[in-house]
DNA sequence: CTCGGAACAT
DNA sequence: ATGTTCCGAG
């Protein structure tokens, strides 16, 4: 089926790293999944050269904004073959992101979303930002403001974390950048945000690690219903502190300049582990050349990688195989030439889908003007090349590498972002996340989750077994976090009905099962 | 623009 | 499970 675009292409064309084929593939058969569009967005964001196209919104903590649509688009249908893409349907796949919590719409600015980073895992980017020496390319994810904030759901009814929580995020709950205070009711349905899924779930398995810290939360954690221990990520330890370019990121390994040099995850070992991840994008050295590289030093820092994520948050179990001991894939794939896919035909059939919806005399209007070969009746297919243009690629690399010169870079000019090295200074209060929690050993970012899944030792306790699961399915969708802190509201609404919304909508539900 | 239901695809 | 493709509604 999609020939024309058996490699992992590049965004744009040759330019950035790219990973073998399997790396993205976390999951070996079924749905291997390749990229997923969350991946992909963080992926341009990371890069200078798509600054124009998207970037972080300064101010914003994990916020982000398309500028150019319609090239996003184009740059993710090249991605995933579908050169029908649109910013149209892009878009609807980042909706599906609401009720996953894994994005959330900044109301009122236009292409402006926001990233809930506690969700994310990258699992495909282990690299990234681990190394404290440095090299954030240009797009950090903005220092979180006052007005930044995700929605942590209460750990109890009332949720003693936003209070203790330094104010950062106590603010913020109030006036949300502005906009979406007012309207945001609309008809938002379900809101119950209250509740919470696996994000507060997530970040409150804080436990161990926090417990010395516990004393900086405030305190005010005592009563915890099912989680024992909740703790709020706080960085107490000042040397445990984020690394300079991250806001975030706390890189509990400061000199390494190594990756992942973590004993497996502690995860692993049971041992609730919070890991900050931090959602600044800092190019790996490793990805300074147009082609990822991939020893096997790296590849088993890479796996590490994996398996912690996959451990340590829910996010998909099926993110990494469960992979005994460590199964380092082929690396024999090295790179491709995918040069070639400049000019290549790509074949794609038409949606097939919706046959009610004969789009017969529809079918030819996408390729009118090109199909006048077509025979009389052509067949289902169309036919378009696949060069579009991208002129970027190649410089790509000696960009990052003048980056990483440069380390600070100052942005050359532009960037409506105030940018500058600012951008990764972190606030004066410890960048507190409240959903990360730094672990002293590991670098990778992670966060523990609840998803027991694939954790070896790990018995489901009712407790900890994913809260998602316990909550109707009902409940946990449509929450958001972005609405106003009174937005929520049960709503009764008819909407309650989920009929159909199916699958999809269930996805939200945690990886479990 | 933005949302989200539906149906369909992988 | 995660989109993709359409589409009506606001």
């Amino acid at each position: 089926m999609k020939a024309g675009c058996s490699i992992v292409e590049k965004p744009e064309g040759g330019g950035g790293y790219q990973f073998p084929d399997w790396a993205y593939k976390t999951e070996s058969s079924p749905g291997s999944r390749q990229i997923q569009l969350w991946h992909f967005i963080l992926e341009l964001l990371q890069k200078e050269e798509f600054r124009h196209v998207i970037a972080w919104q300064q101010g914003e903590y994990g916020e982000f904004v398309i500028k150019d649509p319609d090239e996003v688009a184009r740059l993710w249908g090249r991605r995933k073959c579908k050169p029908q893409m649109n910013y149209d349907k892009l878009s609807r796949a980042l909706r599906y992101y609401y009720n996953k919590r894994i994005l959330h719409k900044t109301k009122g600015k236009r292409f402006t979303y926001k990233f809930n980073f506690s969700k994310l895992v990258m699992p495909n980017y282990p690299f990234i930002n681990i190394r404290s020496s440095g090299v954030v390319p240009q797009s950090a994810p903005p220092v979180p403001t006052a007005s930044s904030r995700f929605h942590f759901p209460p750990l109890d009814a009332h949720s003693p974390t936003s209070d203790m929580q330094p104010g950062r995020f106590s603010a913020s709950s109030l006036t949300t950048s502005g906009q979406e205070s007012l309207s945001d009711g609309t008809d938002r349905k379900a809101e119950l945000s209250e509740l919470e899924d696996g994000s507060a779930a997530d970040w409150r398995r804080g436990v161990d690690l926090m417990s010395s810290r516990n004393a900086v939360g405030g305190g005010g954690m005592g009563h915890q219903k099912r989680k024992p221990d909740i703790m709020l990520p706080l960085f107490t330890r000042p040397g445990m502190y984020p690394d300079p370019h991250s806001p975030f990121a706390v890189s509990p390994v400061p000199g390494r300049g190594g990756v992942l040099n973590v004993p497996i995850s502690p995860a692993l070992s049971l041992t609730p582990t919070l890991f900050s991840y931090s959602p600044s994008p800092g190019l790996s050295p490793f990805t300074s050349s147009s082609c990822f590289s991939f020893n096997p030093e790296e590849m088993k820092h890479y796996l590490h990688s994996q398996a912690c994520s996959v451990f340590n948050y829910h996010l998909s179990p099926r993110t990494f195989p469960r992979y005994p001991g460590l199964m380092v894939p082929p690396l024999q794939c090295k790179m491709h030439p995918e040069e070639s896919a400049q000019f290549s035909i790509k074949l794609q059939p038409p949606p097939a889908g919706r046959r009610n919806r004969e789009r017969v005399e529809s079918s030819e209007e996408s390729a009118p003007v090109s199909a006048p070969t077509a025979a009389p009746v052509p067949p289902r297919i169309k036919v378009e090349l696949a060069s579009e243009k991208d002129p970027e690629s190649l410089r790509q690399s000696v960009r990052e590498k003048e980056e990483l010169a440069q380390e600070e870079g100052t942005v050359p000019g532009r960037t409506t972002e105030e940018g500058k090295g600012t951008i990764f200074a972190r606030p004066a209060t410890p960048p507190v996340w409240p959903s990360v929690p730094s672990s002293a050993p590991s670098e990778e970012p992670l966060e523990v989750t609840e998803d027991g899944e694939d954790r070896p030792g790990r018995e489901p306790s009712a407790s900890e077994k994913k809260e998602d699961a316990v909550m109707p399915p009902k409940l946990r969708l449509k929450r958001r976090w972005n609405d106003g802190p009174e937005a929520r509201e049960l709503s009764k609404n008819g909407k309650f009905l989920w009929n159909g919304s199916g699958p999809r909508g269930l996805a939200a539900a945690a990886a479990d099962a």
